[in-house]
DNA sequence: GTGAAAGCGCTAACAG
DNA sequence: CTGTTAGCGCTTTCAC
């Protein structure tokens, strides 16, 4: 391999003209010719080792998931990816694979060993000594789907999406609503659902009718997690709606109900929140979050961050889109 | 940051030996002990680019794939993930978002920058100078899903694959069998879909049925796109039967169907590949290949390789298993 | 705008 | 088993 004094050598300057003319600082656009042509000929590419070593600039990102094969985690990769790629940065994935303590490894093998410039959290929280330690290091971070104190956020207004949800089931008549979503289990270390269930008892709460527990139940974000609580919902004094916290958990209902032989909306209205790629093909009524475009907007938050160093944390709130399509109607009045 | 430096002194020994001590190399328990506590009282944690910059190893393995967003990649994804996490390796994503022409740019930004030990690519087909760039550098390569000269591969059998979803097919007495998978388009950069093809071709041949081309459909490997083709395909002087080259595509095609009025399996037909997460909800018939276990197979393979450098070129076939579901039956005589 | 030189923090011979 | 000593290849003051 081609090192920076071989190319110094080729073009008749020094070392220092080689790393300044191709990082884009001070140099005259003759030199800086030069060096490019030396650079290409000689097939030269700068050691990131090398390069990091003495600048402190890694030109990686890390992004951390609770899972990669949900939708939305991979959606928002995507947008991240996309922005990164664009700006030559490499991307880093922390995929926790639902187990928390996960965390703690990664943190001790490559998040304090300076491997990324700063990192990019879905779904995560991370602990107080954990943002500490990255802030400590100068490192920007930025949630997603979660609130971290002192920490860049972009989310959705989790709380309000989930009333408007619920509330358009009430608005439609329906007074025994259930609710799929996520428990402590998942949700404490994984900032999934609580915002979700949250939402839900409020609505009803306002519409003075009394959020009944046994309407609840907890489930993985997918969807034979989602056909499990709809099974088990719907199988005894069920409801007439279902107010599910993901696509991919109200498809999971949607199944259960077909293979229970309800018609929706007939005798089932369900509501989701996604826009999932498949929520269309089963007519359901969802509210659409635009996980690619919040990959896309921590992207650009972070890179933003590492630019000019020290930013006050921001806080973006992306626009969500109700969608209505045939999986909620009035109930039946004949039921 | 503490350095080497002070923890060397703190444990009242050499810079050296505590590289050594926390490297695992030689040194007394007694040392060791030693070190490894001055390094915690500190909060030590290696430099990963002064370390990489020594030794020449990145302890990170990069994964390149056409899409993130496909339920195959995501799989095989998790499974590489899951192997060089627990041997504390990090993982660079390189997601060419469709676009061929990324690569070119992910050579040239990342991987011949050194900043990886390896390269796994998913159904990616690298030039031959893309090869041997990394031949030269030393970094060991693994393709998963489609065979490179002179690289190590994880594969299934795809033609075997294919045939075999297609006799099945045949067996049952279809004579007008359709199939949709991917053409030129992607298959050619992205090693996607025209082994599948020439499956479906051979083993229909060998029926002595004429594959007829109009039969035939272009699809990405998504639901939606399997919709589109399905509606096509299904539109007008219609198959008895569908083989389709991912189940993501045949439960497009499924939903076609359902759209259509038709009933499967009596008016149709339909069997995939993959197992994917839903086929077991809409009762498809597939071929599952695993994805998963490719990756960790892949994953171990380049730790291997990584390990013990120069080895020879390994090829493992991963085992498929025939799931007959509710999705495919004899044509109906009636039709 | 350009060159010289001092590290960046660690690993890997090499002695002992 | 441990210390000494070269670098690894680049960026970045600091002079000029």
């Amino acid at each position: 391999m081609a090192d920076i004094a071989d190319v110094a050598e080729r073009a008749g300057v020094s070392i220092a003209t080689v790393s300044r003319a191709l990082n884009g600082k001070s140099a005259s656009p003759e030199t800086r010719k030069k060096v490019r042509a030396a650079a290409k000929e000689l097939g030269y590419v700068v050691s990131s080792s090398a390069s990091s070593l003495a600048s402190g600039r890694m030109n990686n990102v890390g992004f951390m998931v609770p899972f990669v094969d949900r939708w939305f985690f991979t959606s928002v990769l995507k947008g991240v990816e996309a922005v990164l790629l664009d700006r030559g940065y490499d991307l880093t994935l922390y995929d926790l694979q639902g187990v928390d303590e996960q965390r703690g490894k990664v943190f001790a093998n490559s998040l304090r060993r300076a491997s990324v410039d700063g990192l990019i959290a879905a779904s995560i929280e991370l602990a107080p000594d954990e943002v500490r330690t990255l802030r400590d290091l100068g490192k920007p971070v930025v949630s997603i789907g979660g609130s971290i104190d002192g920490v860049s956020t972009v989310n959705v207004d989790n709380l309000r999406v989930s009333r408007l949800a619920t509330e358009h089931l009430i608005s439609l008549g329906h007074t025994r609503i259930a609710h799929v979503g996520s428990g402590s289990a998942l949700g404490s270390a994984f900032q999934l659902g609580d915002t979700r269930s949250e939402g839900w008892q409020s609505a009803l709460r306002e519409a003075g009718i009394a959020a009944d527990p046994s309407l609840f139940r907890e489930a993985d974000f997918d969807i034979p997690s989602g056909y499990q609580a709809g099974k088990s919902l719907l199988a005894y004094n069920r409801p007439t709606a279902i107010f599910a916290a993901s696509d991919e958990i109200a498809i999971g209902c949607l199944l259960a109900a077909r293979d229970l032989g309800l018609v929706v909306p007939r005798d089932l209205s369900v509501v989701g929140i996604d826009d999932h790629q498949l929520a269309g093909f089963f007519g359901l009524t969802t509210i659409a979050q635009f996980p690619e475009e919040q990959g896309r907007h921590a992207g650009q938050m972070i890179l933003a961050m590492l630019d000019q160093d020290d930013v006050d944390p921001q806080h973006h709130t992306t626009e969500t889109t109700f969608i209505v399509r045939s999986s909620t109607a009035r109930p039946d009045p004949a039921s």
